[in-house]
DNA sequence: GATCCTCGAGTTCA
DNA sequence: CTCGAGGATC
């Protein structure tokens, strides 16, 4: 096969490729390709068609602007026709274009127009003597689409010119763009009232343009943009663009005041720049910055190559978007179980990073959007940095792919993978039995926030569990500097014969697992392969420098460092399902000692606020298992101490009656106000638990509800709680004099919420301090928010404040208020 | 019973 | 950061 033929058919491939989704984008307001690759397929196109003249053709995409338009609408023939802009990617094709504008026009100050590029469809509006006459998609760049019904229903459109001086005819170019806030409330209220939901912005504004009837156009949110003007006749414009848009918003359209003026490609690429870090709090969608050399005389002086002017360019943004291809769709098991799917993608860039994993959430969501292994997809990486799949591009399906869904069973121990009821959740049922699930569990133990062992990476873990060194949380305190050395120079073995026979160990069989397994393992007969206890020998010879000991070292120092901990600390770390950060600080705060939360009915834990019922089964399930009470038993055998243990809480005091007890049981019919009679007509639990239905009738208590509270009763297992959360209570109440008054500080009763970034101390720190005087430091602003603290780059927790009015407070302010409060850092 | 608010849990990559 | 769901409140 000679070159030519190659170049020929690759020529032939990307002629039909674009013009297919040419098509699909301009007729159909369809995207199934990314603007980048389409600018990539473009190119290559461009440079085949110019390296090889013999076969290009005056017919080709590449010489065409757009696509064709439909025949729904009039047609228009542009008077001055709407061509495209030439595109730049990097700094560099930025500096050669204002290069080649200095070399043409050699002046010394090259000013320049910068304006964002909005992210939507291109419209031309003509004005004779002054009354808006017609508007025009862009189409092909000749001839658009007459859409004048649907532009009249746009509200910031003027359809009589302001002010004076107009040309007789003056035609108007700009952006019709959807705002995201107004994007986001119309799929809101799509979804809810069953609407066409719109894929983003863009196609929503290019779909609205486009309704036959301006009355559905009408309830389309859409605004609009001007930037450039077409055929002007009958009067005169100001010799700059910049001057001219000036004069647009003098005469009633609306102007980006993000457009500036700047000079030099120094001064296009820091506006660049600029643009850039504030893009994503930006009203609408864009996806670069267009300059345009300012004065309009050196406009014409530079002129037009084939589909573009040369004295302006796009400068876009890298792609927010990928394709790429699904090679698996993978289940990944959590610490609680959760079975998350995650896809595994071919490698891609996307704004700046590689992406080989995009989570799908759960199987609902996998549902909704139907992706399957092989298919094509569409990857963004949002305003955030989390990635996901945006949509699957069904023309590109293989043949034969089946919708995915979610196995019976858990990859990684077999276990059956169930759903409760109602839940959105698919979890594992195999709890600690499952190596993911006790991985995972032991990671969240030495999590920062938790006991903060530092160096105990995740792949750390996993050979550690394979391995069976450690098979729970209080194992990590049983370590020995020679398993961790060993465990080292295993994973690093290149021969594990040569470094058991140097370590003088038994190695298990060939086949039975990696080189670590085989050193690590030990054949206990039946019982399978077990560790073996691992030494280094006296005068063994490390034979490469200094190799792992550093790291055992520090390890076992971080290990031991966190033996010393709080009792907040050591319940968050637990890993008790429902028990976070805060929830494990309220318990800490409020019983004190971590005996009392050991053993503590579950009932109890209600008196604490923002526990309820789901929370307080929960940790009385969790301290209910033999399993999770010997591990803590161990912790503290290991030496794990809690050095802030303190009485309960003397607010708990005035919580702790008879009657709040009674409704906490959550017994059957017994509301509130039956919980109250209760304990008025008898004094306590003992009092209670034999008596009959009769007597309690008797007390005043309806008979159904006196029924209930009997046979509830009945049942040997909350009989024994009754009697064990009666038990507790009284012996809490004993405990009332040593019950700890909590100091008032200055900011009792506050809600602060932190956002942005603060220079002069980091966010945990600033938590720390505001809650030491009394604040309760939240997530989200709402309208409780006391004030909202803001550093910089803060973001949507700003506007928020703002939107609801809340106090913000700057840093300097706050490291003010605190060095007034005692505080300071 | 509905609504608002907060917390927990899960996730990516340099 | 975002979603889902638990808790509080009316």
């Amino acid at each position: 096969m000679t070159a030519n033929t190659t170049a020929s058919q690759r020529i032939a491939e990307l002629r039909q490729q674009l013009a297919e989704a040419s098509r699909a984008y301009h007729e159909r307001d369809e995207q199934i390709i990314p603007d980048i690759d389409y600018d990539r397929l473009m190119r290559e196109l461009q440079a085949l068609e110019a390296a090889h003249p013999e076969l290009d053709s005056t017919d080709s995409i590449s010489h065409q602007v757009g696509g064709k338009p439909s025949s729904r609408f009039a047609e228009v023939t542009h008077a001055v026709p709407m061509l495209s802009l030439g595109n730049a990617f990097s700094d560099e094709e930025v500096r050669d274009f204002v290069r080649r504008i200095d070399e043409r026009l050699r002046r010394p100050h090259l000013m320049f127009s910068a304006e964002p590029k909005l992210d939507g469809l291109a419209i031309n509006l003509r004005y004779e003597n002054g009354v808006f006459v017609q508007g025009a998609t862009r189409g092909d760049g000749a001839t658009g689409e007459d859409v004048s019904a649907n532009l009249r229903q746009i509200k910031v459109i003027p359809h009589t010119l302001e002010g004076q001086g107009w040309p007789e005819v003056l035609e108007v170019r700009g952006e019709v763009y959807m705002p995201r806030a107004d994007f986001e409330r119309y799929n809101e209220h799509a979804r809810l009232h069953g609407g066409k939901v719109l894929a983003n912005p863009r196609n929503g504004a290019a779909g609205s343009l486009r309704q036959l009837d301006p009355k559905v156009s009408a309830q389309r949110p859409l605004s609009f943009y001007a930037y450039g003007l077409g055929e002007v006749r009958g009067g005169e414009l100001p010799p700059t663009h910049s001057a001219t848009l000036a004069q647009l918003a003098r005469w009633g359209f609306p102007v980006s005041d993000l457009c500036q003026v700047v000079e030099g490609a120094d001064g296009l690429l820091a506006y660049y720049r600029d643009i850039g870090e504030r893009r994503d709090s930006l009203a609408f969608d864009i996806d670069g910055v267009v300059y345009k050399l300012d004065d309009r005389e050196g406009q014409q002086e530079m002129g037009f190559v084939a589909r573009a002017p040369r004295w302006a360019i796009a400068h876009k943004f890298p792609a927010q978007e990928q394709t790429t291809t699904v090679e698996a769709i993978e289940v990944q098991i959590g610490r609680t179980g959760a079975a998350t799917p995650v896809a595994r993608l071919k490698p891609v860039h996307v704004a700046g990073v590689v992406v080989t994993n995009a989570t799908l959430h759960n199987a609902d969501q996998i549902a909704r959007l139907d992706v399957r292994v092989g298919d094509t997809v569409i990857v963004r990486r949002a305003g955030d940095v989390i990635p996901e799949v945006v949509s699957v591009i069904a023309d590109r399906r293989p043949e034969g792919t089946q919708p995915w869904q979610m196995p019976h069973t858990c990859p990684v121990c077999g276990s059956e993978i169930v759903r409760e009821e109602g839940e959105a959740v698919w979890r594992c049922s195999g709890e600690l039995s499952c190596p993911a699930q006790r991985k995972e569990s032991i990671a969240h133990f030495a999590s920062r926030k938790a006991m903060d062992i530092d160096g105990l990476g995740d792949k750390y873990i996993e050979t550690l569990v394979d391995a069976g060194i450690v098979r729970g949380v209080a194992d990590l305190y049983a370590l020995q500097r020679d398993q961790l050395l060993v465990l080292k120079l295993a994973l690093d073995a290149a021969d594990p014969e040569a470094l058991a026979s140097q370590l003088g160990l038994h190695l298990a069989p060939e086949g039975s697992g990696d080189t670590l397994n085989r050193v690590l393992k030990l054949d206990a007969g039946d019982a399978g392969w077990r560790a073996q206890s691992l030494s280094v020998p006296a005068g063994f010879q490390w034979n490469t420098k200094k190799i792992a000991t550093k790291w055992a070292d520090n390890l076992i120092a971080a290990i031991d460092s966190s033996r010393s901990t709080t009792l907040e600390r050591l319940l968050f770390a637990l890993g008790i399902e429902h028990v976070g950060e805060s929830t494990a600080k309220a318990l800490s705060q409020w019983f004190g000692d971590l005996e009392l939360v050991r053993h503590l009915p579950w009932p109890l834990f209600k008196r604490v606020p923002d526990i309820g019922g789901e929370v307080a089964r929960s940790i009385g399930h969790f301290m209910a298992q033999p399993g999770n009470q010997q591990a803590i038993d161990d912790l503290l055998a290991r030496g794990v101490q809690i050095n802030d243990q303190h009485a309960p809480n003397a607010r708990l005091r005035g919580e702790l009656t008879l009657a709040t007890l009674l409704q906490d049981l959550e017994i059957p019919k017994v509301t509130p106000v039956r919980a109250r009679q209760l304990a008025e007509a008898f004094p306590s639990v003992e009092a209670i638990r034999d008596e009959s239905a009769h007597t309690f009738v008797t007390a005043g208590l309806p008979a159904d509800t006196a029924n209930a509270l009997v046979a509830w009763l009945d049942v040997d297992a909350n009989a024994a709680l009754f009697s064990a959360a009666g038990a507790a209570l009284q012996q809490l109440l004993v405990r009332t004099p040593e019950m700890q008054e909590q100091a008032a500080g200055p900011l009792d009763g506050q809600t602060v919420v932190l956002t942005g970034t603060l220079a002069q101390m980091n966010r945990d720190d600033a938590k720390a301090r505001l809650e030491a005087l009394g604040a309760k430091v939240a997530g989200s602003v709402s309208k409780k928010t006391s004030f909202v603290v803001a550093g910089s780059e803060a973001g949507s927790k700003l506007d928020k404040a703002n939107e609801l009015g809340v106090e913000v407070w700057d840093e300097a302010r706050l490291l003010a208020f605190l060095a007034d409060n005692g505080q300071a850092s």
